[in-house]
DNA sequence: ATAATATTCAATTGATTTATTGATTGATAG
DNA sequence: CTATCAATCAATAAATCAATTGAATATTAT
């Protein structure tokens, strides 16, 4: 049973499945998810030194998860494609309903935060036509501007205070991040909620969104 | 960045992720998708130890992929959800779309013999409706008495010249197996247009027919 | 109880993976 | 051409994983 093109080709998926199998691969890939980055950018992201960020995305883009391009002295990383979004969820999925320490994480850091239902893709595209919610994307300015749903403000969640004269408190608003545990949406709820205002989540991050098709837009080229 | 429930839920997601990440697992949960089968049973259709099967399947139950129960003094494993095939077949779109070797052993195993569009879910199920067509399950008897498509015949592989005589040549045949890349199918359909038979594969295998909700049989309880 | 069978566990060995360090390559600017 | 910066490579040590062996456990049949 170790030959044949069968057990080649479960080689071969196994490899892929490795790629996704360590956190710091899964942390860089919700980096890569946002929009073309450089490694030097991840490896700030990440927490990473540099020399590891770059056998992290080697084995990435061997597994065909990332794709990279040279621009000048940089190289820049991008998912391979949205095939590679759908894997990473679809590991998602069954980590939240197949294993325990799943739910009991989510439980203790995120729910207890956030106990309104998330918004969904097609609940907040049809309010934002009606012009009903104000929808602020609550990543780093930089992920903001590689690309961000359109209409959105720029609200990093560091900057949170500062902005909080901008919203009105009878408009409902709607934060997102990077995807579906993205700390940062979870801490803008519970900060805005202590404020008054009325404020659910997205039921995931930007590069879903994109994927699905909807609306967005990019800010500059970098 | 080591820290936090974000990076918790990483390490949890890698978890999943790595328990995939072994030729040897993917085989043992082909196995365990077509049915609830015994450590033994499952042990000799992967070619492994007994002790080594086990092993992995207590890795595959820790990651949330299977379940068991104790049947007597047999314990029965089965695919834990259908999201675990869902999260299989993300795994093997993947790699067909971003890994050239994958391209490379499929073309060179597979396409060669079966130059023919495979069959669709939707198409087979209209076909069998109309009553245009003979529905051959090439997998060996056990699998099939496992679970089948509703009108399947029976023909394991190994038997199929026996049960030639029993084809219509007028009318086609369609062939399954385990999965998309089960060899099984491929060489049934080959067999059979050497012998003048309209024949083609179904799109992809037992358990994601059933998992779709189309109408299957299980001939007993072991 | 005892034996037989199915499965799991524990300990070992060899192989693979990860992170670090420092050297090297590739590209640009002066 | 040289200096500089971004990224990769190469070598290493620590950690983890995989397969084997033999013992241990759980269940059934005698």
């Amino acid at each position: 049973m170790a030959t044949g093109p069968k057990h080649a080709l479960f080689e071969e998926f196994a490899r892929v499945a490795q790629a996704l199998a360590h956190a710091h691969r899964l942390a860089l890939l919700e980096q890569v998810a946002q929009g073309e980055r450089t490694v030097d950018a991840l490896a700030l992201a990440a927490g990473l030194s540099v020399a590891n960020t770059s056998q992290h995305l080697k084995l990435l883009r061997a597994a065909g998860l990332v794709a990279s391009r040279r621009d000048g002295k940089f190289v820049l990383y991008r998912l391979a494609d949205e095939q590679v979004l759908e894997l990473i969820n679809a590991v998602r999925r069954v980590a939240e309903r197949n294993v325990a320490e799943v739910a009991r994480i989510v439980g203790a850091y995120f729910t207890k935060r956030d106990e309104l239902e998330p918004v969904s893709h097609a609940e907040l595209l049809e309010r934002l036509r009606l012009g009903l919610v104000t929808v602020i994307d609550v990543r780093p300015r930089d992920e903001f501007q590689l690309g961000h749903i359109s209409g959105a403000l720029s609200v990093p969640l560091e900057d949170l205070e500062a902005h909080l004269a901008e919203f009105d408190p009878g408009q409902e608003i709607v934060a997102y991040c990077r995807s579906a545990y993205c700390v940062l949406s979870f801490e803008a709820v519970a900060a805005l909620r202590t404020r008054g205002f009325l404020v659910r989540r997205l039921e995931d991050g930007f590069p879903e969104w994109r994927a699905a098709g909807l609306p967005f837009e990019v800010a500059k080229t970098r």
